[in-house]
DNA sequence: AATAACTATGTAACCGGTACCACATAAGTT
DNA sequence: AACTTATGTGGTACCGGTTACATAGTTATT
């Protein structure tokens, strides 16, 4: 590997100068720029990030800290922030915590020792005092899917009750009746939030009862399958089911299937997230988050705060949007 | 931050002795390490691997490329790469090329300049030629997904022929007696090879037509709706189905759904990878590659490769198991 | 003409580890 | 007793960048 001193000595300048060249910082005559640079590439100089960010600058990373990356929310963010990084020069460490605030601190240490310029982090577990914490170790953090009250935390977060109204009425206007929540794990804020907001739009309806939400205890398709099963045993004449997730909705379509319940003629779903879930069927209706959007501003504010700019700490609240495919559709049965 | 110094200065030793009792190398008296551990703890020092990488140690991090980790088959990967890697104390840089060489070129500049100690690559679009200078660049690099013939890279691969066989065969079993296959991209050796698993298993038949084999350019749900339906237009007899990987699985029974034809009453279907496609009705029969061993063992191979060890530089061939769930399941119809 | 301000470049001290070498002492060998 | 060998510790030159400071020529300002 060629060091900046072998391109320093093969141009005739000093470190410093292609130091300057290297950072477009100070000055620098055009000249000498040029033969620095016809160096630099003939030596096939590539910067030694490492020594860089000893040097005090950065280290050109940021990290990633997901729940699961299996849970198909995660690789579209994931997605979306790589994608943003790269276009700055960024590289992404990914973490899976699993929730687990053990492995997350463990993984703050590493954050720290690696001199990581930055941390995206989607947690459930991890409380206010930990992220304060970790921005005092001069670490910018940025929460995603999460906010935190007054906290000085910048977040980026969906309507989740916004969305969860929007579901219900939509439900509501294809004719639905009796409207029935799954509601995700009562831990996570998200889960409680959609949940106020399907109570919002269905709450004084003559027909509405506590009993019409079952609650997962997790995201995943079979607590969906189980709340669908018993919500169903329930009320057996539920008309539409407004799930807290898609993942849980796939789990209540598959319990509907085996019930032999017809989706959409008999009984209608709206799922939350806006997965690209497009292989089950009937394809789903689901309130989309701006997934992608996130990640980007999310990146997009954190390279901000690593230039020094001074961000309003507070959470961003983005807007959600209604996706209408087949399992919520309106079905005219031929006369 | 404190430094190797600020323990050195606190302890009464010097930076050497400490540097010693960080690496567990070398003779260092038993009081005296407890008195620098003590120390260490006391000004909670965390060494900087900035430093020790520019000091030629590792970086203590790996990159995990693959072409996009929307694709489901990825992120399970990277869970058992990224657990695994978090095992040994190493993160990982999550790369995305899209199968873009000039994108995975970029990557690899990235990789040398930040000192990342190894690679896992799945790509299609690199050639050994490249994968051959970035080792010549002094990373270890291992392939999954993918071999590269007689060259001396390590690769993981499943065993994709014996798969495809394995899944036309199970067809047969249930009782099939026109099975048509849905290939994936030609320019993927897995594909191919999968499609010839096909071929060896009923190539001989009496039905057997090259028109049986319908081909698409992606991996991807609409692929196989698209393939599914074209096969159904040329053979609408068919009653079983082979596809390259899950998600044309899906994207198979979607145009079965549409087109009313029953699975798996009528049709028969068996798709490819074993994702936790547990979203779908029917559930999907699938031959599972086993995606996390191989990540583990890439990882485990990584890790010896790192540690000087030789290894042989081949293929390692992963056996695939057959999962029957309801798509193949024969359905008993009361008389 | 004197002074200030800008342009252009070099020197060398850092950043925080690692590791080679030197040195000292203790224990074991002829 | 003389000589290895094992044990324990310190000094310090690296690794490859960044940057404060020094130097000097050129141009503007008054």
């Amino acid at each position: 590997m060629a060091t900046i001193r072998d391109v320093a000595k093969m141009s005739g300048f000093s470190v410093a100068t292609v130091s300057r060249v290297l950072n477009k910082k100070g000055y620098v005559n055009a000249a000498t720029e040029k033969s620095i640079v016809a160096a630099m590439s003939a030596l096939n100089y590539t910067p030694s990030i490492a020594a860089r960010s000893l040097a005090g600058k950065s280290s050109g990373t940021i990290a990633l800290m997901v729940p699961d990356i299996l849970n198909p929310f995660f690789p579209e963010l994931a997605r979306a922030i790589e994608d943003a990084a790269n276009g700055y020069g960024y590289s992404v460490i990914l973490c899976n915590s699993d929730n687990d605030l053990q492995k997350e601190m463990n993984y703050f240490d590493m954050l720290v020792s690696k001199k990581v310029d930055g941390l995206i982090v989607a947690s459930y577990s991890l409380g206010p005092d930990q992220i304060l914490n970790l921005k005092k170790r001069s670490i910018p953090v940025i929460a995603i899917d999460n906010h935190f009250g007054a906290h000085p935390i910048v977040s980026f977060v969906s309507d989740n009750r916004a969305g969860g109204a929007m579901a219900t009425r939509h439900l509501l206007e294809q004719g639905c009746r009796k409207i029935a929540h799954i509601c995700g794990p009562m831990s996570i804020v998200a889960s409680r939030e959609r949940c106020l907001g399907y109570e919002e739009a269905c709450g004084t309806q003559p027909w509405f009862l506590p009993s019409l939400i079952a609650t997962s205890d997790d995201f995943h398709v079979e607590g969906g399958t189980r709340a669908m099963a018993e919500l169903l045993k329930r009320h057996p004449d539920i008309d539409g089911v407004f799930a807290g997730n898609d993942l849980m909705a796939c789990g209540a379509l598959k319990a509907l299937y085996r019930l032999r319940r017809k989706v959409p003629e008999e009984i209608k779903l709206v799922g939350f997230d806006g997965l690209a879930m497009s292989t089950v069927v009937p394809e789903l209706s689901t309130i989309a988050q701006p997934i992608r959007e996130m990640g980007t501003q999310a990146m997009d504010y954190l390279i901000r705060m690593l230039n020094g700019e001074r961000v309003e700490e507070r959470a961003h609240v983005m807007d959600v949007t209604l996706v209408v495919k087949q399992s919520s559709q309106i079905v005219h049965t031929r006369g």
